[in-house]
DNA sequence: TGTATAATCTACTAACATAGTAGGAATAAT
DNA sequence: ATTATTCCTACTATGTTAGTAGATTATACA
C-alpha cells in the first residue's frame, strides 16, 4: 500500500503552478528543480496532467506550465485517479465479477470500507485548501 | 494502492481458521482449495503468519493449522502490519528524515490523514467480528 | 530570419516487487 | 513402514516503477 512517486511528485507539481503567483507560465525546469525531481520524469507527468486536463502548456521560448482550472475546482481525488489509478484496493470493490464469492465476501466488505475511508479524505481536499494551509504554516513561522 | 493478494489470502486463511469449528487442526490443503489459493504459495504465507504468531502449525499426518489466539485479539490492522508491511503510504509519514521538507511539507500532511483513515479502519475491526458479520450474512441468506 | 528556449514524442532500460513454482527434508500418526 | 502433512530453500516469470536518452516541434525575441 504504497504511494507511487507519480502521484506525489504530480500532486507536488500542481501545487506548485498554484502557488505560482506569477501570471507567466512556469517551466519544467523550474519546477524540477524546487521540488527535486528528475526533468525528464517529470515531463511525462505532466503529459499525463495535461491529457487529464488539469495543466496547460504553452510551448517554445518563455513557455511552460498553467494550470488549466482554479484550485479551488481540483479535488485532491480527482489528481489521485488520475495518476495513481482509481482508488481499488482490491478489483472485486468495484466489480463483483472479479470473484464469484463477492457477494457474500466479508473480507470483500473490509476493503470497501478502507477505500471509502481513503477516498473520503481525498475527496474532502482542493488544491486550493493546500495553498491555504501552505499560506498559515509560512504565516506561523514567521511568527516564530 | 492496490493491496497485494498476500495479505487478501492471508486474511482469508485466517478467516477459515477462525470458521474452523472443529477442534482438530486444518490443512493448508483444504485452505486452498476452499479459498482458491495455491497450495505452495498459500504456505508461504502460512510460515509468516506462523512466526508473527497469529497461527500454530501442528506438523505430520492429521497436522495442519490452528490459530494462537483469539479471533477478538486479533485486530485486522496487526495482520496488515504482518503481511502488508506496516501501513505507509508515504515513508516521510513515518520519519520525517526521509525528507529534509518533511517539516513543513503540507502534501504529507493529506498522506498522514489518509493513512491515519486506513489504519482507524483496520484498528477497529477484529477476526472475531468478521466471524459475526459471515454468521449474519448467512442468517439473512436463509431467511430469504 | 536565426537562435535560444521550451514543450513533445518515442523508445529504451535498470531495478525491484509480486505471485507464484519446484523439489526435497523433517515430523508425526497409524 | 507408509502415508500425510508441514517446513525449507531456491528458482522464475511477469509486470511495474522510476527513470534515461535523443530527436522533433513550436515560440519568443533580437
Amino acid at each position: 500500500m504504497k504511494l507511487s512517486t507519480r502521484t506525489r511528485y504530480g500532486i507536488r507539481a500542481i501545487l506548485e503552478l498554484a502557488e505560482n503567483e506569477d501570471k507567466r507560465p512556469l517551466q519544467l525546469r523550474i519546477i524540477a528543480q524546487h521540488q527535486d525531481i528528475s526533468i525528464k520524469y517529470l515531463e511525462q507527468l505532466m503529459a499525463i496532467l495535461r491529457s487529464a486536463g488539469f495543466v496547460r502548456s504553452i510551448r517554445g521560448a518563455k513557455g511552460g506550465y498553467i494550470l488549466a482550472k482554479p484550485p479551488n475546482q481540483i479535488k485532491l481525488s480527482d489528481v489521485f485517479d488520475c495518476l495513481e489509478g482509481y482508488v481499488t484496493t482490491v478489483e472485486c470493490v468495484e466489480d463483483k465479477k472479479y470473484c464469484e464469492r463477492a457477494d457474500d465476501c466479508i473480507v470483500r466488505q473490509v476493503w470497501t470500507q478502507v477505500q471509502e475511508a481513503i477516498r473520503n479524505v481525498l475527496l474532502s481536499i482542493t488544491v486550493q485548501d493546500l495553498v491555504n494551509r501552505d499560506k498559515e504554516e509560512k504565516m506561523s513561522n514567521y511568527q516564530i
